[in-house]
DNA sequence: CCGGTTGTTCACGATATTGTGAACAACGTA
DNA sequence: TACGTTGTTCACAATATCGTGAACAACCGG
Protein backbone atom coordinates (compact mmCIF):
# COMPACT_ATOMS: atom_id res chain seq x y z
CA UNK A 1 0.00 0.00 0.00
CA UNK A 2 1.93 2.88 -1.39
CA UNK A 3 -0.64 5.40 -0.11
CA UNK A 4 -0.10 5.08 3.07
CA UNK A 5 2.29 7.84 5.39
CA UNK A 6 5.18 7.17 4.80
CA UNK A 7 7.85 5.80 8.04
CA UNK A 8 11.26 6.34 6.74
CA UNK A 9 13.41 3.36 9.16
CA UNK A 10 16.57 5.53 8.93
CA UNK A 11 16.88 8.61 11.64
CA UNK A 12 18.75 10.63 9.47
CA UNK A 13 15.89 10.99 6.63
CA UNK A 14 13.09 10.87 8.80
CA UNK A 15 10.67 14.17 9.15
CA UNK A 16 11.91 16.35 11.97
CA UNK A 17 8.08 16.27 13.81
CA UNK A 18 8.82 12.60 13.80
CA UNK A 19 12.29 12.66 15.81
CA UNK A 20 10.93 14.98 18.16
CA UNK A 21 7.81 12.37 18.84
CA UNK A 22 10.28 9.87 19.33
CA UNK A 23 12.18 12.20 21.94
CA UNK A 24 8.94 12.49 23.71
CA UNK A 25 8.40 8.89 23.91
CA UNK A 26 11.66 8.53 25.20
CA UNK A 27 11.09 11.15 27.64
CA UNK A 28 7.82 9.52 28.97
CA UNK A 29 9.71 5.89 29.05
CA UNK A 30 12.31 7.38 31.32
CA UNK A 31 9.41 8.93 33.44
CA UNK A 32 7.73 5.73 33.59
CA UNK A 33 10.48 3.34 33.95
CA UNK A 34 11.03 4.79 37.97
CA UNK A 35 6.94 3.36 38.47
CA UNK A 36 8.12 0.16 37.88
CA UNK A 37 7.00 -0.26 33.96
CA UNK A 38 9.92 -0.76 31.45
CA UNK A 39 10.57 2.03 29.66
CA UNK A 40 10.25 1.02 25.95
CA UNK A 41 5.90 0.28 27.56
CA UNK A 42 6.09 3.87 27.68
CA UNK A 43 7.76 4.52 24.38
CA UNK A 44 5.44 2.40 22.63
CA UNK A 45 2.11 3.88 24.32
CA UNK A 46 3.14 7.70 23.81
CA UNK A 47 3.69 6.85 19.84
CA UNK A 48 0.70 5.18 19.72
CA UNK A 49 -1.08 8.08 21.56
CA UNK A 50 0.37 10.61 19.58
CA UNK A 51 -0.13 9.32 16.00
CA UNK A 52 -3.83 9.81 14.26
CA UNK A 53 -3.70 7.06 12.72
CA UNK A 54 -3.27 3.38 13.99
CA UNK A 55 0.36 1.86 13.81
CA UNK A 56 1.48 -1.69 13.14
CA UNK A 57 3.94 -3.43 15.36
CA UNK A 58 6.25 -3.50 12.21
CA UNK A 59 5.85 0.33 12.20
CA UNK A 60 6.41 0.90 15.41
CA UNK A 61 10.09 -1.22 15.72
CA UNK A 62 10.85 1.24 12.68
CA UNK A 63 9.96 4.25 14.59
CA UNK A 64 11.60 3.92 17.54
CA UNK A 65 14.76 1.77 15.84
CA UNK A 66 14.02 -1.39 17.84
CA UNK A 67 13.89 -5.09 16.99
CA UNK A 68 9.99 -6.31 16.37
CA UNK A 69 10.70 -8.85 18.66
CA UNK A 70 10.87 -6.57 21.47
CA UNK A 71 7.75 -4.82 20.81
CA UNK A 72 5.58 -8.12 20.42
CA UNK A 73 6.58 -8.85 23.82
CA UNK A 74 5.93 -5.44 25.07
CA UNK A 75 3.16 -5.10 23.21
CA UNK A 76 0.89 -7.76 24.40
CA UNK A 77 2.25 -6.96 28.06
CA UNK A 78 0.71 -3.39 27.30
CA UNK A 79 -2.82 -5.40 26.07
CA UNK A 80 -2.74 -7.24 29.06
CA UNK A 81 -2.80 -3.81 31.21
CA UNK A 82 -5.47 -2.75 28.47
CA UNK A 83 -3.35 0.29 27.36
CA UNK A 84 -3.42 -0.70 23.80
CA UNK A 85 -5.49 -2.30 21.82
CA UNK A 86 -5.88 -3.56 18.36
CA UNK A 87 -8.30 -2.50 15.45
CA UNK A 88 -9.81 -5.41 15.13
CA UNK A 89 -10.39 -8.76 16.43
CA UNK A 90 -7.59 -10.43 14.92
CA UNK A 91 -4.60 -10.70 16.47
CA UNK A 92 -2.64 -9.59 13.14
CA UNK A 93 -3.94 -5.57 13.67
CA UNK A 94 -2.85 -1.94 13.87
CA UNK A 95 -3.06 -1.04 16.72
CA UNK A 96 -4.63 2.07 18.79
CA UNK A 97 -3.33 3.56 22.35
CA UNK A 98 -6.06 3.44 25.66
CA UNK A 99 -5.98 6.98 26.20
CA UNK A 100 -7.79 6.83 29.50
CA UNK A 101 -4.77 5.02 31.56
CA UNK A 102 -6.37 5.58 35.18
CA UNK A 103 -7.94 1.93 35.59
CA UNK A 104 -4.16 0.77 35.04
CA UNK A 105 -2.95 2.94 37.70
CA UNK A 106 -5.81 2.09 39.93
CA UNK A 107 -4.87 -1.83 39.40
CA UNK A 108 -1.08 -1.45 40.11
CA UNK A 109 -1.86 -0.08 43.46
CA UNK A 110 -4.16 -2.33 44.26
CA UNK A 111 -2.00 -5.00 43.87
CA UNK A 112 1.99 -4.23 44.04
CA UNK A 113 1.93 -1.68 46.00
CA UNK A 114 -0.86 -3.04 48.03
CA UNK A 115 0.84 -6.26 48.59
CA UNK A 116 4.19 -4.11 49.59
CA UNK A 117 2.23 -2.55 52.07
CA UNK A 118 0.35 -5.48 53.44
CA UNK A 119 3.34 -7.32 53.58
CA UNK A 120 5.11 -4.44 55.82
CA UNK A 121 1.85 -4.49 58.41
CA UNK A 122 2.02 -8.36 58.97
CA UNK A 123 5.40 -8.83 59.77
CA UNK A 124 5.16 -5.82 62.13
CA UNK A 125 1.78 -7.03 63.80
CA UNK A 126 3.82 -10.41 64.26
CA UNK A 127 7.02 -8.52 65.70
CA UNK A 128 4.79 -6.47 67.66
CA UNK A 129 2.71 -9.30 69.32
CA UNK A 130 5.86 -11.49 69.86
CA UNK A 131 7.92 -8.25 71.70
CA UNK A 132 4.83 -8.06 74.11
CA UNK A 133 4.95 -11.52 74.96
CA UNK A 134 8.46 -11.13 75.37
CA UNK A 135 8.76 -8.03 77.77
CA UNK A 136 12.54 -7.44 75.41
CA UNK A 137 14.89 -4.80 75.81
CA UNK A 138 16.41 -4.51 72.27
CA UNK A 139 13.44 -3.87 70.05
CA UNK A 140 11.62 -0.42 70.37
CA UNK A 141 8.14 -1.34 70.70
CA UNK A 142 7.01 2.56 70.24
CA UNK A 143 8.85 2.78 67.08
CA UNK A 144 6.89 -0.85 65.46
CA UNK A 145 3.56 0.47 66.81
CA UNK A 146 4.96 3.95 64.91
CA UNK A 147 4.96 2.03 62.21
CA UNK A 148 2.02 -0.14 62.08
CA UNK A 149 0.76 3.56 62.31
CA UNK A 150 1.98 4.77 59.18
CA UNK A 151 1.62 1.41 57.36
CA UNK A 152 -2.31 1.53 58.14
CA UNK A 153 -2.72 5.20 57.19
CA UNK A 154 -1.16 4.25 53.86
CA UNK A 155 -3.12 1.90 53.27
CA UNK A 156 -5.89 4.34 53.53
CA UNK A 157 -4.94 6.24 51.39
CA UNK A 158 -3.96 3.75 49.02
CA UNK A 159 -7.83 2.71 49.43
CA UNK A 160 -9.20 6.18 48.85
CA UNK A 161 -7.09 6.80 45.61
CA UNK A 162 -8.32 3.33 44.11
CA UNK A 163 -11.32 4.59 44.58
CA UNK A 164 -10.95 7.56 42.30
CA UNK A 165 -13.12 6.45 39.22
CA UNK A 166 -14.45 9.47 38.13
CA UNK A 167 -13.75 13.16 38.33
CA UNK A 168 -16.33 13.57 40.79
CA UNK A 169 -14.59 11.04 42.78
CA UNK A 170 -11.63 12.64 42.57
CA UNK A 171 -13.31 15.89 44.15
CA UNK A 172 -14.67 13.67 46.77
CA UNK A 173 -11.45 12.34 47.92
CA UNK A 174 -9.51 15.51 47.55
CA UNK A 175 -11.96 17.48 50.16
CA UNK A 176 -11.93 14.38 52.29
CA UNK A 177 -8.39 14.23 52.44
CA UNK A 178 -8.12 17.91 53.84
CA UNK A 179 -10.41 16.91 56.68
CA UNK A 180 -8.53 14.21 57.13
CA UNK A 181 -5.16 16.09 57.41
CA UNK A 182 -6.18 18.58 59.57
CA UNK A 183 -8.30 15.65 61.95
CA UNK A 184 -4.39 14.21 62.59
CA UNK A 185 -2.82 17.40 63.51
CA UNK A 186 -3.35 16.34 67.26
CA UNK A 187 -1.81 12.49 66.09
CA UNK A 188 1.11 14.52 64.64
CA UNK A 189 2.07 16.89 67.45
CA UNK A 190 2.32 14.29 69.90
CA UNK B 1 31.93 -5.47 76.51
CA UNK B 2 30.36 -8.31 77.77
CA UNK B 3 27.39 -7.06 79.34
CA UNK B 4 25.87 -5.26 75.78
CA UNK B 5 22.70 -7.13 74.50
CA UNK B 6 24.17 -10.22 72.50
CA UNK B 7 23.43 -10.67 68.91
CA UNK B 8 24.03 -13.91 67.48
CA UNK B 9 24.99 -14.41 64.44
CA UNK B 10 23.41 -17.63 63.72
CA UNK B 11 20.00 -17.63 62.69
CA UNK B 12 18.46 -20.74 64.21
CA UNK B 13 19.40 -19.78 68.51
CA UNK B 14 18.61 -15.97 67.64
CA UNK B 15 15.78 -14.92 69.89
CA UNK B 16 12.67 -14.86 68.06
CA UNK B 17 12.04 -12.13 68.39
CA UNK B 18 15.07 -11.09 66.56
CA UNK B 19 14.01 -12.76 63.07
CA UNK B 20 10.36 -10.85 63.21
CA UNK B 21 12.15 -8.07 63.09
CA UNK B 22 14.12 -9.10 60.51
CA UNK B 23 11.31 -10.05 58.26
CA UNK B 24 9.98 -6.37 58.93
CA UNK B 25 13.41 -5.18 57.91
CA UNK B 26 13.39 -7.39 54.80
CA UNK B 27 9.45 -6.08 53.78
CA UNK B 28 10.43 -2.65 54.33
CA UNK B 29 13.40 -3.21 52.08
CA UNK B 30 11.13 -4.62 49.30
CA UNK B 31 8.84 -1.83 49.60
CA UNK B 32 11.14 0.90 49.32
CA UNK B 33 12.80 -0.71 46.34
CA UNK B 34 9.80 0.17 44.13
CA UNK B 35 10.64 3.61 45.04
CA UNK B 36 14.29 3.84 43.75
CA UNK B 37 16.45 2.67 46.40
CA UNK B 38 17.70 -0.40 47.23
CA UNK B 39 15.81 -2.70 49.22
CA UNK B 40 19.27 -3.11 51.72
CA UNK B 41 18.64 0.96 52.40
CA UNK B 42 15.60 0.09 53.72
CA UNK B 43 16.73 -3.25 55.62
CA UNK B 44 19.26 -1.35 57.90
CA UNK B 45 17.09 2.00 58.10
CA UNK B 46 14.48 -0.38 59.55
CA UNK B 47 16.69 -2.14 61.91
CA UNK B 48 18.68 0.71 63.10
CA UNK B 49 15.14 2.42 63.57
CA UNK B 50 13.85 -0.55 65.47
CA UNK B 51 16.91 -0.90 67.95
CA UNK B 52 16.77 0.59 71.37
CA UNK B 53 20.73 1.04 70.68
CA UNK B 54 22.74 2.51 68.30
CA UNK B 55 24.37 -0.65 65.90
CA UNK B 56 27.82 -0.53 65.16
CA UNK B 57 27.93 -1.99 60.99
CA UNK B 58 29.44 -5.09 61.86
CA UNK B 59 26.08 -5.78 64.12
CA UNK B 60 24.23 -5.18 61.41
CA UNK B 61 25.64 -7.09 59.01
CA UNK B 62 25.48 -10.00 61.46
CA UNK B 63 21.79 -9.51 62.06
CA UNK B 64 20.92 -8.90 58.44
CA UNK B 65 22.65 -11.61 57.45
CA UNK B 66 25.20 -9.61 54.63
CA UNK B 67 28.39 -8.87 54.23
CA UNK B 68 30.22 -6.01 56.01
CA UNK B 69 31.19 -4.85 52.97
CA UNK B 70 27.74 -4.29 51.02
CA UNK B 71 26.61 -2.69 54.89
CA UNK B 72 29.68 -0.44 54.31
CA UNK B 73 28.56 0.43 50.60
CA UNK B 74 25.22 1.03 51.90
CA UNK B 75 25.89 2.96 54.90
CA UNK B 76 27.27 5.62 53.61
CA UNK B 77 24.85 6.34 50.71
CA UNK B 78 22.05 6.34 53.95
CA UNK B 79 24.47 9.03 55.32
CA UNK B 80 24.47 11.23 51.91
CA UNK B 81 20.89 11.31 52.23
CA UNK B 82 20.65 11.89 55.92
CA UNK B 83 19.04 8.71 56.91
CA UNK B 84 21.58 7.53 59.17
CA UNK B 85 24.06 9.00 61.13
CA UNK B 86 26.91 8.42 63.60
CA UNK B 87 26.37 9.00 67.33
CA UNK B 88 29.47 10.54 67.33
CA UNK B 89 31.51 12.70 64.94
CA UNK B 90 34.38 9.75 64.19
CA UNK B 91 33.48 7.87 61.41
CA UNK B 92 33.88 4.71 63.53
CA UNK B 93 30.85 4.93 65.80
CA UNK B 94 27.53 3.02 66.63
CA UNK B 95 24.85 4.30 63.95
CA UNK B 96 21.05 5.19 64.66
CA UNK B 97 18.57 6.20 62.25
CA UNK B 98 17.37 9.54 61.50
CA UNK B 99 13.30 9.25 61.53
CA UNK B 100 12.15 12.07 60.07
CA UNK B 101 12.59 10.81 56.52
CA UNK B 102 10.53 13.72 54.76
CA UNK B 103 13.56 15.84 53.81
CA UNK B 104 14.56 13.28 51.97
CA UNK B 105 11.52 12.00 50.31
CA UNK B 106 11.18 15.56 49.48
CA UNK B 107 14.77 15.46 47.98
CA UNK B 108 13.94 12.44 45.76
CA UNK B 109 10.73 14.23 44.11
CA UNK B 110 12.91 17.20 43.54
CA UNK B 111 15.42 16.12 41.88
CA UNK B 112 14.74 12.79 40.19
CA UNK B 113 11.03 13.14 39.60
CA UNK B 114 11.06 16.57 38.63
CA UNK B 115 13.52 16.49 35.98
CA UNK B 116 11.87 13.53 34.78
CA UNK B 117 8.49 15.52 34.02
CA UNK B 118 10.63 18.37 33.04
CA UNK B 119 12.37 16.20 30.19
CA UNK B 120 8.62 15.21 28.92
CA UNK B 121 7.45 18.67 28.99
CA UNK B 122 10.53 19.85 27.25
CA UNK B 123 10.50 17.34 24.42
CA UNK B 124 6.86 17.79 24.17
CA UNK B 125 6.70 22.12 23.72
CA UNK B 126 9.40 21.12 20.96
CA UNK B 127 7.11 18.66 18.98
CA UNK B 128 4.38 20.94 20.06
CA UNK B 129 6.40 23.92 18.01
CA UNK B 130 7.48 22.07 15.31
CA UNK B 131 4.31 20.26 14.21
CA UNK B 132 2.25 23.80 14.29
CA UNK B 133 4.93 25.14 11.83
CA UNK B 134 5.22 22.20 9.64
CA UNK B 135 1.43 21.69 9.40
CA UNK B 136 1.54 17.61 9.43
CA UNK B 137 -0.73 15.30 9.15
CA UNK B 138 0.28 12.09 10.92
CA UNK B 139 0.99 13.63 14.43
CA UNK B 140 -1.92 14.55 16.51
CA UNK B 141 -1.11 17.96 17.74
CA UNK B 142 -4.00 18.12 19.98
CA UNK B 143 -3.34 14.74 21.89
CA UNK B 144 0.34 16.75 22.47
CA UNK B 145 -1.40 20.00 24.07
CA UNK B 146 -3.22 17.66 26.23
CA UNK B 147 -0.13 15.68 27.42
CA UNK B 148 1.54 18.95 28.44
CA UNK B 149 -1.39 19.78 29.62
CA UNK B 150 -1.19 16.85 32.40
CA UNK B 151 2.60 17.04 32.35
CA UNK B 152 1.94 20.84 33.86
CA UNK B 153 -0.12 19.67 36.52
CA UNK B 154 1.97 17.02 37.05
CA UNK B 155 4.67 20.10 38.04
CA UNK B 156 2.01 21.77 40.07
CA UNK B 157 1.37 18.90 42.10
CA UNK B 158 4.98 18.04 42.45
CA UNK B 159 5.74 21.53 43.82
CA UNK B 160 3.10 21.54 46.20
CA UNK B 161 3.85 18.22 48.07
CA UNK B 162 7.43 19.34 47.70
CA UNK B 163 6.54 22.61 49.70
CA UNK B 164 5.15 20.65 52.57
CA UNK B 165 7.89 20.88 55.81
CA UNK B 166 5.23 20.68 58.26
CA UNK B 167 2.10 19.32 59.51
CA UNK B 168 0.83 22.67 59.15
CA UNK B 169 1.54 22.44 55.52
CA UNK B 170 0.67 19.15 54.34
CA UNK B 171 -3.04 20.56 55.65
CA UNK B 172 -2.60 23.39 53.67
CA UNK B 173 -1.77 21.69 50.87
CA UNK B 174 -4.26 19.37 51.19
CA UNK B 175 -6.91 22.07 51.52
CA UNK B 176 -5.61 23.60 48.67
CA UNK B 177 -5.60 20.15 46.45
CA UNK B 178 -9.48 20.02 47.27
CA UNK B 179 -10.27 23.20 46.24
CA UNK B 180 -7.92 22.81 43.00
CA UNK B 181 -9.45 19.31 41.88
CA UNK B 182 -13.02 20.80 42.17
CA UNK B 183 -12.03 24.30 39.81
CA UNK B 184 -10.39 21.75 37.15
CA UNK B 185 -13.88 20.13 36.88
CA UNK B 186 -15.19 21.91 33.72
CA UNK B 187 -11.60 21.71 32.54
CA UNK B 188 -11.77 17.81 32.73
CA UNK B 189 -15.82 18.09 31.49
CA UNK B 190 -14.18 18.93 28.07
C1' DC C 1 0.13 -22.53 -4.67
C1' DC C 2 3.63 -18.94 -3.58
C1' DG C 3 6.07 -14.95 -2.31
C1' DG C 4 5.52 -11.20 1.00
C1' DT C 5 4.14 -9.40 5.32
C1' DT C 6 2.89 -9.59 10.15
C1' DG C 7 3.25 -11.09 14.69
C1' DT C 8 5.31 -14.71 17.86
C1' DT C 9 8.80 -17.42 20.06
C1' DC C 10 13.27 -18.76 21.64
C1' DA C 11 18.22 -19.01 22.29
C1' DC C 12 21.64 -15.97 22.85
C1' DG C 13 24.80 -11.81 23.82
C1' DA C 14 25.45 -7.45 25.96
C1' DT C 15 25.03 -5.01 30.04
C1' DA C 16 23.84 -3.53 34.61
C1' DT C 17 23.04 -4.78 39.25
C1' DT C 18 23.93 -6.95 43.62
C1' DG C 19 26.51 -9.06 46.92
C1' DT C 20 30.94 -11.41 48.38
C1' DG C 21 35.62 -12.11 50.09
C1' DA C 22 40.16 -10.59 50.65
C1' DA C 23 43.28 -6.98 51.51
C1' DC C 24 44.02 -2.77 53.87
C1' DA C 25 44.25 1.42 56.93
C1' DA C 26 42.80 3.56 61.31
C1' DC C 27 42.09 3.06 65.95
C1' DG C 28 42.02 1.35 70.73
C1' DT C 29 43.85 -1.75 74.16
C1' DA C 30 46.45 -5.49 76.49
C1' DT D 1 54.56 -2.99 70.16
C1' DA D 2 51.38 -6.67 68.91
C1' DC D 3 46.72 -7.75 68.45
C1' DG D 4 41.94 -7.51 67.62
C1' DT D 5 38.22 -4.76 65.86
C1' DT D 6 35.96 -1.58 62.78
C1' DG D 7 35.03 0.42 58.53
C1' DT D 8 36.63 0.95 53.59
C1' DT D 9 37.95 -0.43 49.06
C1' DC D 10 38.39 -3.26 45.04
C1' DA D 11 38.26 -7.15 41.96
C1' DC D 12 35.28 -10.57 41.04
C1' DA D 13 31.21 -13.91 40.78
C1' DA D 14 26.34 -14.56 40.56
C1' DT D 15 22.33 -12.98 38.78
C1' DA D 16 18.84 -10.42 36.46
C1' DT D 17 17.49 -7.52 32.70
C1' DC D 18 17.18 -5.83 28.13
C1' DG D 19 17.29 -6.20 23.52
C1' DT D 20 18.57 -8.82 19.18
C1' DG D 21 18.32 -11.93 15.30
C1' DA D 22 16.81 -16.05 13.33
C1' DA D 23 13.29 -19.31 12.74
C1' DC D 24 8.47 -20.08 12.47
C1' DA D 25 3.31 -20.02 11.82
C1' DA D 26 -0.73 -17.42 10.12
C1' DC D 27 -2.58 -14.75 6.79
C1' DC D 28 -3.39 -12.12 2.32
C1' DG D 29 -3.14 -11.05 -2.54
C1' DG D 30 -1.31 -12.42 -6.97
Amino acid sequence: MANEPEVDPTQQSAPHIQRRVVRVCDAIGAFIEYWGFKAVHGRIWTLLALSRTPLSQTQIAQILGVSRSLVSGAMSELMEHGLVRPIDNARKAPYVAVLDVWPTISDVLRGREWMLVEGVRQTLEAAIAEAEDAGDTQWDLGRMRMLLGMTELGQILLKGIISIRTPRGAERFASWLSRAVRLTRRFRAQ
